[in-house]
DNA sequence: CCCATCTACTAAATCGTGTTAGTGGCGCTG
DNA sequence: CAGCGCCACTAACACGATTTAGTAGATGGG
């Protein structure tokens, strides 16, 4: 059993009477080739016999690269909207004979190096690196360029509730990523006729419950606008420990419709975003196919209790 | 620009006037050959000088595997635990020149088959069938083999605060990691005295809430154990709907110390596991490294408000 | 009948590394 | 001084696929 070697285009190329260029032909539908349909059959039904299939490292080795396309998140916000990013771009990439790798690396620069010098993708998406630079190109199909009307959904259906001045909540810790969100929630306030939104940075419980208190001094703040669910979340459990609840003293709208936003009591209302149409964009985007049809559905607001 | 033709290994050679072998046999510390100092240093030298680096596609190519190590998480609960055994797993492949993958293949055995064969693992750890074979061994750093003394950490708090039967929660969809990790909790409950746990299964809020009704018409009930802290998190958001508090009218236990936990009102009590030990375990052990002497720190109770 | 074109393939180079087998030179020993 | 072992290397094959250049044979036009 040890001794097993594995079944090569040689193996296949004697079997069908063929050369190794034959098979590597008809396997590929190489064009500008021309390969009799007795020959094809042939050596097709050799490949199913001896059930060979290709090695992706020595094709790897011979092409360049390896038919793996690498998704850097790196400190990015998980959730849903992440999640399904992923999905989206898994499909597309499967359909089209690649695989699709997901690198958290908050690890140092050299190992996330080596990892990619390992594995020779295709290309890589570099989500943090989209996010910061101004100039991006449309790799992540045009997902973070849909930001800033994600965050016109959101702070508009608070306008539309009546809501006249909110707060932005936002993460402590300093992030080119967050400033850029927290960024289009104050252009669309501005764009709204709303005075500029104030920030909470959302800490540990009990120091968020002091900053929200601070902020909501000035009473013209009646609602609250979350970059992800998972703040807007840190702060009802703040506002609960002082004493307010959603949304009457002050209320509350996320982003991104985890699964635990429809848990919390009051419930959630949030932004949900169709993030698997970008994600099937942004697959074919970077591997050059022709852009596909499908447009993504407009970020929604799903109204539950909290705003 | 584009024609820039990576450094190899000839370059190398020819740069440093020995041949492609003897720059093999020195980076690679191969055993048994001799090579003066002096030649040691000239390659050194002209590595560090053109900036070589070894292309890992031919290394594989050669070696019949790639130095890295897939992680296959399937339908696993997500969560703490998880995320620091990833972690632990991580730092320790790094240290020993090794990249960690994970897939989350929820997708058809195909596709999933499809990249593994295009990565070419130097080993892949599968966890849902690592749980599901009792006659595993120890690739996962016996985490798994932990679990019925966590499972026994969390019923045994239960019962040490009085409460002399509880439920277990668990998720709506059948499955055998599911039906593992129930088992220890039914199994830790005999072995305390306690009377055979009933389940909850946890799916839409209105439905757990009618299920939970149903489950808590047994007086003698107090508590709920959790599989997951979600699991924890979905009951507490069912009993206020009933019009319940914890742990007032149930106590509720999760597992896992999610972050969502501390924040929910009252806060989650809940287990929390050094997983990241054990991932780091797992892999010294796949790769066939001396076992550590870092023990786990074993599993402890993070008391908050529900129980 | 000759040349060009097309069909249906094949031989061999190539990607970059690891490794086995071998080779000249040198010192030492009996 | 033959013979042996050791040192410090090198030549060449192997891994398994893709792709370029080329070649017999059939067909067709003038």
């Amino acid at each position: 059993m040890a001794g097993t070697r594995r079944t090569t285009m040689s193996d296949v190329a004697r079997a069908s009477g063929v050369s190794r260029a034959t098979v590597s032909f008809v396997l590929n539908g190489t064009a500008n080739q021309t390969i009799s349909e007795a020959t094809r059959d042939r050596v097709r039904l050799a490949v199913a016999e001896l059930g060979y299939v290709p090695h992706s490292i020595a094709r790897a080795l011979r092409e360049g690269a390896s038919r793996i396309v690498v998704l850097q998140v790196g400190g990015l916000p998980r959730g849903h909207a992440l999640e399904s990013f992923i999905d989206g771009l898994d499909e597309e990439l499967a359909a089209a004979g690649h695989g699709l790798l997901v690198s958290y690396g908050d690890r140092s620069l050299e190992s996330t190096g080596t990892l990619l010098e390992a594995v020779s993708p295709r290309a890589v998406i570099d989500l943090p690196a989209l996010y910061s630079r101004p100039d991006r190109d449309v790799a992540d199909g045009g997902w973070i360029d849909g930001l800033a009307a994600h965050a016109m959904t959101q702070v508009s259906f608070l306008r539309s509730r009546g809501h006249l001045a909110v707060a932005v909540a936002e993460p402590n810790r300093p992030d080119p990523v967050v400033a850029l969100l927290a960024g289009h929630v104050r252009a669309a306030a501005r764009e709204l006729g709303m005075p500029r939104p104030r920030s909470v940075r959302v800490g540990e419980t009990d120091t968020t419950a002091r900053r929200l208190r601070a902020v909501t001094q000035d009473h013209r703040i009646t609602a609250v606008a979350a970059l992800t669910d998972d703040l807007a979340i840190a702060i009802l459990a703040a506002m609960t420990d002082l004493g307010l609840t959603a949304p009457k003293d002050l209320a509350v709208i996320g982003f991104d419709d985890t699964r635990h936003g429809a848990l919390w009591r009051p419930a959630l209302t949030t932004v949900h975003i169709d993030a698997r149409a970008f994600g099937r964009r942004a697959a074919r985007n970077t591997l050059g196919l022709p852009a596909d049809d499908t447009q993504p559905t407009p970020a929604r607001v799903i109204q539950r209790a909290s705003a």
